[in-house]
DNA sequence: CGTCATTCATGCGTTTTTCGCATGGTGCGG
DNA sequence: CCGCACCATGCGAAAAACGCATGAATGACG
């Protein structure tokens, strides 16, 4: 059965007559009329009363008048949920990223995004695991690391710079660094347990200034970088901490300025099917947004 | 919007390919393929994550999908109705007959028809007046003459053939008429007043033997059949009375048994566009096999 | 980890359908 | 009584759709 014919019948009955229903639709009457015949054989019975003055629909084109306008209802609500979806940000968005940057960067940010898209509703999984995107773990993420899976959009948005600090109250009693060497002889906390392995990057301190195989063994490990920075804060040691643990104003001491430090960069990702999901664009424009006008 | 591009789109979401759908449909993969690039540039979204092992609705696609599911049932829904309204006899038949048929012919039968066809409700309309069918003053008609109007399905049930009678109490008092010309004589009733003039060829006391041009006048005028006949039997003069209103066992007496009487043919009527009705078509054979079977 | 099978996209020639025009017929209104 | 507005239909043209074949991609399986 050709539904489209349907369409074509909800016009006429609408319009009462082959003639109108043809302007509306851009059909010539004998089209309209054609379709109508053929849909009457199709549900084997008349749909029309023709009359000179117009059309009068029979018992059973009343039957199928109801439907075609229920029908026609749910697909223009529908037209309208689509374009909505298209144009109007709106339903669940799970984002996923790093419990630093969660925290740290991202959480103070939502709520300005919140605020111009209130239909949407975040759901924010901050793990240092990388969620599977491809299975819906997440709908977007933060990652640190560029992705390699093709069937990813990845958009570079800003890059993490990492010093080592310390805090006053270490330095006043220990000194600081006067060289990588000089390493062995401080106290060294890092990031590290269960992590992935892409983050050791901030085990630069195991490996400054010394033969890589034989890395110095760290005096605390935690697998949570905000404890690491309050370890820090606290005059532990010395670590290695992003940037953007570091308010402005902070007590930490940044040390061994003179050295070259290991960065990463940050990537907005999220799987191609998702790039045409109006809260995916927005959020996507909202973070470039901020990662330009954020600067380390 | 091509509505039956929808119908594919639901195929397709359910078998999952567009393979599968293709041998659903008869159609190849290809004019599937078509068809479904089609309706997303229609709607101007992305309907389906393809994937090596199928296709994975989108969002968008999703909305589309529960419209589909629920524009099919509703069309399902009504497809089975139109089956049903055409192979199952059922809603409201009004129809229409002369008083006395209705009363003393109609009426008895009409039992054994609602019980043959429990879904049809019956409306009755008794009355000498013609109503017209093409205004759907009623639905079917039974005429005592032939509809000129082409557009009304005529269908002939019998003859009605008329008497005269007169009651035993009357023939012991004034005798039976020995001629037609004895008329003269005699007490006439007859049907008549705002009645239509077809039915009065049951005047045909008032003419019979005598001059058209000068006719009797009837002793008793009345409008109602029934109450003509109750008056013939309670001896109050002769009248032309169709046979049905007198039963088997009746102590009328018919006379001038000899002359050539009256007769008028019944007609089942309706429109034609009520050809296609399934409780018209079964009213309609209802009342000839009651017909063909009842003799006067 | 390589091979294989399955699936989708697309170009091309053909077939099928559909369309518009013109004509004829019909019934209601002025 | 005429005329207008409407619907049905034949016919040729146009357009859309189709099937086939091919190519590419990807997940499954040994």
């Amino acid at each position: 059965m050709d539904w489209d014919r349907i369409r074509i019948f909800y016009t006429v009955a609408e319009s009462g007559s082959f003639t109108k229903a043809g302007d509306t639709l851009g059909l010539s009457q004998s089209a309209v009329s054609r379709q109508i015949s053929a849909l009457e054989r199709e549900v084997r019975a008349p749909l029309f009363h023709r009359h000179t003055r117009g059309l009068i629909l029979t018992e059973q084109g009343e039957l199928l008048w109801r439907a075609a306008r229920d029908m026609t209802q749910r697909l223009e609500k529908t037209k309208a949920q689509l374009t909505e979806t298209r144009e109007h940000p709106s339903g669940e968005l799970k984002v996923t990223t790093t419990v630093g940057l969660g925290s740290r960067w991202l959480a103070p940010r939502l709520g300005e995004f919140l605020d111009s898209y209130p239909d949407v509703r975040v759901e924010m999984l901050l793990t240092d695991e990388e969620l599977d995107l491809s299975m819906r773990q997440a709908d977007i993420a933060i990652r640190l690391r560029q992705p390699q899976q093709p069937d990813l959009i990845q958009r570079k948005l800003f890059t993490v710079h990492f010093h080592v600090y310390a805090a006053p109250s270490y330095i006043k009693r220990y000194g600081e660094p006067k060289s990588l060497e000089d390493l062995d002889n401080h106290r060294i906390l890092s990031f590290g347990g269960t992590s992935p392995s892409y983050l050791l990057s901030v085990h630069w301190l195991g490996t400054a200034g010394r033969d890589p195989r034989n890395p110095r063994t760290p005096h605390l490990l935690v697998n949570n970088i905000a404890a690491l920075r309050n370890a820090v804060e606290h005059g532990a040691g010395l670590a290695v901490l992003p940037d953007y643990l570091v308010e402005q104003g902070s007590t930490l001491v940044q040390t061994l300025r003179e050295s070259e430090m290991p960065s990463l960069d940050s990537y907005l990702v999220y799987p191609e099917e998702m790039k045409t999901v109006a809260r995916v664009q927005a959020f996507r424009d909202f973070l470039i947004q901020k990662a330009q006008r954020w600067t380390f």
